[in-house]
DNA sequence: CTGAAAGCGCTTACAG
DNA sequence: CTGAAAGCGCTTACAG
């Protein structure tokens, strides 16, 4: 393996001289910096990064930890971050922890030994509570929903105005029995999201109803769980509003299953904008986030924050727009 | 920060043992050990892992390369990947190259340069030629299809086999005429997989015919196209092997544009098991690959050649089953 | 502009 | 079983 000794060897120069003509910024003479890094280049020099960060570089490498990248949302977030990642020569480091806070704490403290220059968190379900300590002094960008108790820069949307652009677009539809089956309980995105179908049923003079609504947890199970109740409950709709497109997939199966056709006898809106939602029967109209733009604007914002003189200014929120995407799934009221 | 200094200094001992009573493998009294991580702990000493690797032992890194992690094929196989790495106690570093093969060979100087254990590479259609040189004295593993050139463990199914088994269901519903779309020319997979629709064909009886072939790309693009050749050319088909299931879902909605009914005019059979086949309408029977598997296979042989005493023994291919799964795409000829 | 030296935080022969 | 020392391959004050 060549070194800086060989590279200085041949050049007739100390390894002191390699190290400035490799990394430019030190003021060496033009001459010698050419000459150096011709030798490097014909010698085959490729630096050890491990040496370079112990001796106090950065490791130029980040973290994303997130619940479960089968979960169809997080592709096209993951290239958003790869792609920032790689435009700015970072590496990037994935972490599954399927909503397991302890799996995520060990993650985090591994990551802490391997020097990662900071991580982009999705928290998924996980509390904060346990993940604030863990990534304390750890530069970190939280996506998609705010973590309480995480004083961090955030990236996300706008929860709560994206499902009343879905409720009014049912409303607008002659819709006034909209379900709604909610997120997993606690966290803000599934609060947010309910208390836009509310306030928009608000906005139109109609009081949400209790019975209307039926809990999820942004899986397909979930929704199918939720259509089979109101079904069961003999909940009177003609439309509803899934928490997400996931959960929206399991209440269209449910729906048919039971013999009510979409959207003939129900109108279905969802929430995310995964590409699946294209590809269903009917095709889902739902409220897209901007997937891949939130995985950019992430990364770049960890990334800004790791170039930025002070990097401990403080906390930066950046909320990114949603937008309604009519598809098959939904139709005028009856 | 606190350092072996730190803890030997506490401890009274030198860092030599503070290493030993860390690494335990060495011969060190049970006493001192048992004292020394006590304290190490109390002082919440966190080792780095930057001066371990730099001091000769394992990053417990490695790094996954694939063309797209949006393409639906590569989250389950990320999924089997992780999985094995968090089992022994490894970091994925996860690197797209959009089948850019100067990319692909810049990312694996990059991560020699950061010193991982060793890659598994999803070629997609990059020639073996470049990264071969590239990978060379990495531990290598390459998933899915072979890449010439390159000296390494396999991963992969039979594809060939997987493609007689599409055929052979749509020979036992009395199709006759069975279409072909490709998938990219010039790799193996493509090939084999023709190869299979061909010998099935044969062992019928029935005699390949060319005009039943169009080149595809394994996007959904391609196999859209591919339909409206067919369609257009006025090609006499009642069934189609798709090379895999993106393309069977485009060719799914080109048959739909022009009117043909999916499964009563013409029944389609993919490749590869993705989930999203199951969502699309009707749900696509396809020859489904074990993904998850194909990731934890690929990465248990490269985590076991890193541990191996002799690393260096010769490259192991594994083969895995591929099983036809039965939807609504297919049915009986009319 | 350049070099000698110290230091980053570990592990591992080598002695004892 | 334990310690002193060397070494992994770099960067960066400190002098000059």
């Amino acid at each position: 393996m060549v070194t800086v000794h060989d590279v200085a060897r041949h050049a007739g120069v100390s390894i002191a001289t390699v190290s400035r003509a490799l990394n430019d910024r030190e003021r060496i003479s033009s001459a010698t910096r050419d000459r150096v890094l011709e030798i490097a280049r014909s010698l085959g020099y490729q630096p050890n990064d491990l040496a370079r960060s112990l001796a106090g570089m950065a490791t130029q490498t980040i973290a994303l930890l997130l619940p479960d990248i089968t979960n169809p949302f997080f592709p096209e977030l993951v290239k958003g971050v790869q792609t920032i990642a790689d435009e700015r020569g970072h590496l990037l480091l994935l972490c599954h922890n399927a909503d397991d806070g302890a799996k995520a704490r060990a993650d985090i403290a591994m990551l802490r030994r391997k020097k990662v220059d900071g991580i982009l968190l999705v928290a998924g379900t996980l509390k904060g509570r346990g993940i604030a300590g863990a990534t304390s002094d750890l530069p970190t960008v939280v996506l998609d929903r705010r973590v309480p108790g995480l004083r961090s820069d955030v990236v996300t949307v706008d929860h709560r105005a994206g499902a009343r652009k879905a409720v009014e677009h049912l409303l607008e539809l002659g819709h006034r029995r909209i379900a709604h089956i909610t997120g997993p309980p606690g966290i803000s995105s599934s609060k947010e999201r309910q208390a836009g179908w509310e306030e928009a049923l608000r906005a139109t003079g109609i009081e949400p109803d209790k019975e209307l609504v039926v809990q999820g947890d942004f899986l397909e199970d979930g929704g199918y769980a939720g259509g089979r109740a109101l079904i069961q409950r003999k909940v009177d709709f003609t439309a509803a509003f899934a928490a997400n497109d996931m959960s929206a997939i399991g209440l269209l199966k449910a729906l048919t299953e039971e013999g009510r056709q979409v959207p003939n006898d129900v109108s279905v809106v969802g929430f995310d904008g995964i590409h699946l939602a294209a590809y269903t029967a009917p095709a889902l109209t739902t409220v897209a986030q901007p997937i891949f733009d939130l995985g950019r604007r992430a990364a770049e914002l960890l990334l800004d924050r790791l170039a930025a003189a002070e990097p401990d200014k403080e906390p930066h929120t950046v909320v990114l727009e949603t937008k309604l995407v009519v598809r098959g799934s939904t139709s005028q009221r009856r």
